[in-house]
DNA sequence: TTGTGTTTTACGACCTCC
DNA sequence: GGAGGTCGTAAAACACAA
């Protein structure tokens, strides 16, 4: 039921633009495309469902990874300065943010260039924009005087991704730092973006369920009874249920084979 | 096309726990 | 003190009606 939210959302929430094409291809397919097959041995599907297996991927070739954002600083970074030269979207340059950098230190681990990653990055927003003047200002916060650079504000995951994120959030509300880590070096973000994602996530969830709530409160009647937990979310450590993992992964294209055995 | 409402990333403030 | 939690919020990205 839920579980599917993302899926069922998708057909809607992605019409044309890049994202579909990733919804109609196998995942594989989908990260076997260049530049992910080059990404030191980046596999997300067989890898991703590691859960209760000992971390394939701690000591891994990424490097410890930064949690900070220390390439905010001030001013244009080279790797967006890089993307606008090239001529490649923004939705690439979340690629090249300063997380991504962080993960793979210039030079390491016999990457490609990130400016060349860029250009074949899979993006949600590829084909969307031809120019972005935030790309070229710092924003300023107003009141604070914080700033806030581009390269901060704001990546748009990929369908991967949030698929990703969406199927561990379903089967676990609260990552574990091992999970953490995996998923982060497997999508491409970082441990705090995938930290970040969570607690959004969970603040979503909070959200809708206090609407559903409202919307009961309003519509009750005497025999009613509220909405029972399980009948909306999984509990924090409720399992996915199986039914709605294989739609998941159905959905997804994801071999039965990659799917969930048990974790933690 | 554009205006508007919603969703999605990302942050800061503050709190709790170890 | 640090890590990670919630809460509130900013602003980009997006959907959609007019």
């Amino acid at each position: 039921m839920y579980v599917s939210y993302l899926l069922d959302k998708e057909t809607s929430m992605y019409p044309g633009s890049a994202r579909c094409s990733s919804n109609n291809l196998p995942v594989q397919n989908f990260v076997s495309t260049p530049p992910y097959s080059d990404y030191m041995g980046y596999h997300p599907v067989p890898t991703l469902d590691t859960h209760g297996q000992p971390a394939g991927t701690w000591g891994s070739p990424y490097g410890p990874q930064r949690e900070d954002w220390n390439a905010y600083g001030p001013g244009p970074s080279s790797t967006v300065a890089a993307a606008q030269i090239n001529g490649s979207s923004p939705g690439q340059v979340s690629y090249s943010s300063a997380d991504y950098s962080s993960l793979h230190p210039a030079g390491s681990g016999g990457l490609p260039p990130v400016d060349t990653i860029n250009t074949q990055q899979i993006s949600p927003n590829s084909q969307r924009h031809s120019s972005y003047e935030w790309m070229r200002k710092t924003v300023q916060s107003t009141s604070t005087g914080k700033t806030r650079t581009r390269e901060k504000y704001r990546v748009v995951y990929t369908d991967h991704q949030r698929l990703e994120l969406e199927k561990e959030f379903h089967y676990n509300r609260y990552i574990t730092i091992r999970r953490k880590s995996e998923l982060a070096a497997n999508l491409r973000l970082s441990e705090r973006q995938v930290k970040i994602w969570f607690q959004n996530r969970r603040a979503k969830e909070r959200k809708l369920m206090k609407k559903k709530m409202t919307h009961f409160d309003a519509s009750s009647t005497v025999n009613q009874e509220p909405p029972a937990r399980s009948a909306g979310y999984p509990s924090c450590r409720e399992p996915l249920q199986e039914d709605a993992m294989l739609t998941l992964c159905h959905k997804a294209s994801i071999p039965p084979a990659t799917q969930q055995v048990g974790r933690h």
